[in-house]
DNA sequence: TGGCGATTCGTTATAACATAACAGGACACG
DNA sequence: CGTGTCCTGTTATGTTATAACGAATCGCCA
């Protein structure tokens, strides 16, 4: 039920609120979002972790879709692009938004031991980041941050 | 003769000290510096700039050296490892370490006009990442920052 | 009604980035 | 010497991403 992906929640539900914001958000911007979008979406939103274009590949393609690189490609330019999800440099992957809707710069935890992401707060971490870079007179219009680490549950069992 | 890779400087000292600075920390440490590593670290410092892996073997092939992909990553791999070199995520593109010597937790700023980037000043930022972390419950063992935006000479040409 | 631009999608091919695997050479150590 | 470790050369392959072109769809308006 919390925002954090390391915590356990009502995943349906989850899925099912953040395709309807997808839709209003579309529908009052006059994007589309096409069933190939919204498929991928869907995916993304389904298995709730990072994936590479060629994992959604082959699961379109597992679900009896004849299906290319470019047409994966394109959806997610077109989900990353709008805010529906978020490319993972540091993993060449991708995942769906924990906060669609709300504007915000997105940053992640990324633990190395069981693999799961989650999106973090980051007004802070933005302010530190600006701030840092106008110190050299440097105008930030967007900022990658990935941190990876250990997550609660992987440490217990570690211990 | 400053830190920021957007501002003009002795180039030539500046990769001196470097190379010479990176020969220390090996000899102390008892790493070996061979003449793949040293020679891919002085083509990122001769260029100061992101390079591509492929970039840099090109440039060894230019200077009449049969090369392998693996060999410049194996180069690649050893610089980063040890902190002479870092890699930008954002980019899949390497650079030079502007602080080789002193520990860091590397954060970058990446012109998007000129193509340039800068190592910036990172302590807040570590600190406002370990904060936003430590919320959720999460250890950060390492954290990619890496800023886009634009640099203070392109903002002036655009202008 | 018919043309027209804009957007999306299918398809083929290829570019760009990165690593697996194995053999051989250099070198230190006993 | 024999042996283990580290580094390198080489071949081949795996993984991620995009270029390019044509066809279908749809809203628009002469
Ligand atoms: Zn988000
Ligand atoms: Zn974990
Ligand atoms: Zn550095
Ligand atoms: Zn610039």
């Amino acid at each position: 039920m919390t925002a954090s992906g390391f915590d356990t929640h009502d995943h349906g539900h989850c899925m099912a609120q953040a395709l309807q914001t997808a839709e209003e958000t579309c529908a009052r911007k006059g994007l589309q979002l096409t069933a190939q979008r919204r498929r991928v979406l869907e995916i993304l939103l389904r298995e709730h972790r990072a994936m590479g274009a060629y994992d959604l590949l082959d699961v379109l393609r597992a679900d009896g879709l004849g299906a290319q690189p470019p047409t994966v490609y394109r959806a997610l330019d077109f989900l990353v692009g709008h805010g529906f999800a978020h490319k993972l440099e540091r993993l060449n992957a991708f995942i769906a938004c924990a906060h669609p809707g709300e504007r915000h710069a997105p940053s992640f935890l990324i633990c190395k031991s069981c693999g799961l992401v989650a999106e973090m707060p980051s007004e802070g971490i933005s302010q530190a980041v600006m701030t840092a870079a106008g110190g050299l007179d440097f105008v930030v219009d967007r900022a990658v941050v990935e941190a990876e680490g250990t997550c609660r549950s992987c440490r217990g069992a570690a211990a």
